[in-house]
DNA sequence: GTATGTG
DNA sequence: CACATACAACGCTGA
DNA sequence: TCAGCG
């Protein structure tokens, strides 16, 4: 049974203030009620669970049950538990009392928390279950007499919501070269009180009247950061910052805020304005950067227009990195150091963690390394910059800029092995450009021992003779070039070799990354509209599904099926007669159609007028099972746009000899090739042994020229790998190799729709999945008509986005 | 499943 | 009346 | 050129 532990301050939560409300459990629990924090709907709560301190937010709301004194806790690592309230959440301006109570018997989806809140209307779902980033706490006893349970919703605190406070709290520790945090931002500071400023002392600094104009000097770009020079004055790295270059004159409690291109800021700066006037100082020139700090503690310059947009200078930070005139003293001949220290010392007592105006520390000694930690944090990069260097209102070659780059995904090409390091020691990576494998070097750091196991695992069964990819260095296991890494590097060598690379996860990037609510498209109206007749009819065999289980299928998969066949010309697979010998293709219209299945004009191959089928809306869809459709195929294209194909399939077909494993692993390369030309792929089962890769594209070509661009694809796949592909139809050299079938996208032919049953025994689904739910599938066939709709249910359909990833296929010649 | 053709 | 039949169609392949 | 194939 977990415990729940008063959380007693072993953390810095000096923001906050003490807590106003105490709450004692029962069995030693205790939870501590903290009301600061609360927004005008939730309560900020803390408490620590097996020594694991978690932050809620309580949504304020009409203490229903004032007398209410116990309720159970379940969280996701955590069984029921229980907490007794002995005291309540404060009384005060929100009303204070247990919180937010809901009547069990009317279960409907959560809509917005805070939405349900302002309209009075609370309604959640089922006890512990997860809903939006939050848990629900049951009241243990209902009322005597009283049918009814009430529920407390317990809302996962985001910590992100304040600026430079994340940042601190966001970065790691640097393992290499020491490098901490506070050495990129100060600590948290107390402001100090004004030490002594001499300008006047300092090496270089000219007695003269201040510029009223200055040029900011800019730095040079350059692909990696400066190594550490022989002489004795080092380079400062600095964290660039995306925002804009702001110079702040001050003088006589007075500040003005000059942007680069020489426009006075000052009034779209107001908060920064006034806090520059509060600089202990009679004048001073600071140069800096204006930018906003987002929730991850990462600038970024659209954060900043929009601050701008709406006027919320509230939200913006200017950090400061320079300092070119002081009280009667010019700087900018003094080193770049002397004006650093000055700077901060100047700042210093008004600089704190949440002040608007932050100094800009710097790190000595290996660029390279904090361009590493900086490219984690998805900052923008770095800026080095000689510490002896006076200022230049030019560009210059005392300060150089480094871009950071972004975490890329690489594919795994092969690995070393490590007996100290349990077997592996580093992953061989590629990429993939223009269709051919890449070598991209090595990565060593970044595993702990689980993940060593886990790529061993997945890597040793994969294992290849030779090389898949040229370059490849000769210690290096090569595998098949099926995985990818998630890589952060910081830069790249001339060859494209990867460096100061670092592992960051085995990671199919889970595309449709924020899953949309399930829309619904079948009303129960529609579902009522249904009649079956010969419903215990059995499909293929004495003891197969009934066509009342095919019309329920699609009935409870409609809401996910239904957007990837709206529009689409549609071919149907009947079995009225449920014989498996008895079936055939439907794609005009037919006597007894139900009128509700859409019916479109178009011309055949032969130029011959034609009327086609399509669905278009949930009633025609779910009369189709009563005339006994088991498969729906689509075109590749909706018929509006008949001509113009907007989603490619390459039908994987396994030969004689290849298994599943060697298909999924397959399909991965094809994958890997697609999106080296920039395509997306999805994929889903074919339904039999096979899958199909599906491509989403743009409508802007033809059918002639996307089957001839497909099949040159597909040739191009095959070719880079003969052992394993081939795109040729023909049956015999199938054997052990997987048929790339690309004859989809003809006009007027067509594929398995997503979530299609297939007609043969057992019924299976052509199902959509994630590249990484793939990789645990071990029989396709048991994705069918009785296990996909709770599967569904639960993860949603991976293809919810396909559409918005749709690419344009280059034009393809005659 | 339904309409139609055929003996 | 019983019974049979239609209900798709593309490009490639090898003969 | 055509039957066969997916």
């Amino acid at each position: 049974m977990a415990q729940l532990t008063t959380y007693r301050g072993k953390r810095d939560f000096s923001r906050t203030p003490e807590p106003e409300g105490r709450v004692d459990g029962g069995e030693g629990n205790r939870f501590v009620v903290h009301k600061h924090g609360a927004t005008s709907l939730h309560y900020d709560l803390r408490l620590e669970m097996d020594g694991v301190l978690k932050s809620w937010a309580v949504p304020k709301g009409p203490s229903l049950n004032p007398d209410d004194k116990r309720l159970a806790i379940q969280t996701e690592d955590h069984p029921l538990d229980y907490i007794d309230f002995e005291g309540v959440i404060p009384e005060g301006e929100y009303g204070g009392g247990p919180m937010i109570v809901w009547d069990a018997g009317t279960w409907a989806p959560m809509g917005d928390i805070e939405e349900s809140f302002r309209s009075g209307d609370f309604k959640f779902r089922l006890a512990g279950e997860k809903l939006k980033g939050g848990w629900m706490l049951k009241r243990l006893k209902p009322k005597p007499g009283e049918d009814k349970v009430n529920w407390l919703f317990f809302k996962e605190h985001d910590p992100a919501a304040s600026t430079t406070e994340n940042i601190l709290e966001s970065r790691p520790e640097s393992v290499k070269s020491g490098l901490t945090i506070e050495q990129l931002q100060p600590a948290p500071q107390k402001p100090r009180k004004p030490v002594k400023l001499e300008p006047g002392k300092l090496k270089g600094a000219r007695e003269m009247p201040m510029p009223d104009k200055i040029q900011p000097q800019l730095a040079t770009a350059t692909a990696d950061p400066p190594p550490i020079p022989g002489d004795r004055t080092p380079w400062l790295h600095e964290i660039k910052f995306d925002g804009y270059r702001t110079i702040a004159f001050i003088e006589d409690r007075q500040a003005r805020l000059i942007t680069r291109s020489g426009l006075d800021w000052s009034d779209r700066y107001k908060r920064l304005t006034n806090t520059f006037a509060q600089v202990p100082c009679r004048q001073a020139i600071i140069d800096g950067e204006v930018v906003v700090v987002d929730s991850q503690g990462v600038t970024t310059f659209a954060a900043l227009q929009d601050a701008l947009a709406e006027s919320r200078s509230h939200d913006l930070t200017f950090f400061a990195f320079d300092l070119l005139y002081l009280d009667g003293y010019d700087l900018q001949n003094v080193a770049l150091r002397d004006r650093k220290d000055l700077l901060r010392d100047l700042l210093a007592p008004i600089v704190s963690s949440k002040s608007a105006i932050q100094y800009s520390d710097h790190v000595e000694g290996e660029g390279s390394d904090l361009l590493g930690l900086v490219t984690e944090k998805h900052l923008e990069g770095i800026v080095s910059k000689r510490a002896d260097a006076r200022y230049e209102q030019t560009r210059s070659t005392t300060w150089l800029k480094t871009k950071a780059r972004r975490a890329e995904d690489f594919v795994i090409v092969g690995y070393t092995r490590s007996e100290a390091a349990g077997g592996l020691g580093a992953l061989g990576l590629g990429e993939w450009v223009d269709g051919t494998l890449e070598y991209r070097g090595k990565v060593g750091t970044g595993f702990d021992a689980p993940t060593l196991d886990l790529l061993l695992s997945r890597l040793q069964p994969i294992e290849l003779e030779r090389a898949p990819l040229p370059r490849a260095p000769k210690e290096l296991v090569y595998v098949e070039p099926v995985y990818s890494a998630r890589i952060h590097y910081a830069n790249r060598t001339n060859d494209g070799s990867l460096r100061h690379a670092v592992y960051k996860g085995l990671i199919e990037p889970e595309r449709p990354t924020n899953r949309p609510e399930r829309r619904r498209l079948i009303s129960d109206a529609d579902l009522a509209s249904v009649s079956i007749t010969n419903p215990t009819r059995r499909l293929f065999g004495d003891d197969g599904p009934t066509k009342l289980d095919l019309a329920v299928y699609y009935g409870l998969v409609g809401d996910f099926m239904l957007p990837h066949l709206f529009g689409r010309p549609v071919t149907l697979v009947r079995s009225p007669s449920g014989k498996a010998d008895d079936i055939f293709y439907q794609r005009h219209p037919f006597s007894g159609m139900p009128k509700s299945v859409g019916v479109f004009d178009a011309v055949n191959s032969d130029s011959e007028a034609r009327q086609y089928l399509s669905v278009e809306d949930p009633k025609g869809y779910l009369a189709l099972a009563q005339f006994g459709v088991i498969e729906f195929h689509t075109w590749g294209c909706h018929h509006a746009d008949l001509e113009r194909p907007d989603r490619i399939v390459f039908d994987l077909d396994p030969g004689e000899g290849i298994t599943w494993r060697n298909i999924v692993a397959g399909a991965r390369r094809v994958r890997g090739a697609l999106e080296g030309i920039g395509l997306n792929a999805f994929v889903k089962t074919s339904g039999g042994k096979g899958l199909h890769v599906v491509v989403p594209i743009k409508p802007h070509h033809d059918w002639k020229s996307i089957h001839k661009a497909t099949g040159a694809m597909a040739q191009a796949i095959a070719a880079g790998d003969r052992d394993t592909f081939i795109a040729n139809m023909s049956r015999e050299k199938r054997k052990n190799r997987i048929f790339i079938d690309f004859h989809r996208n003809a006009r007027g032919a067509t594929a398995a729709a997503p979530y299609s049953l297939r007609a043969r025994p057992g019924l299976p689904a052509s199902t959509p999945l994630n590249w990484n739910q793939l990789e645990s599938i071990d029989a396709p066939e048991d994705l069918n008509y009785s296990s996909l709709p709770q599967i569904l249910n639960s993860s949603g359909d991976p293809w919810a986005e396909i559409d918005e990833y749709a690419s344009d296929l280059q034009a393809v010649g005659p």
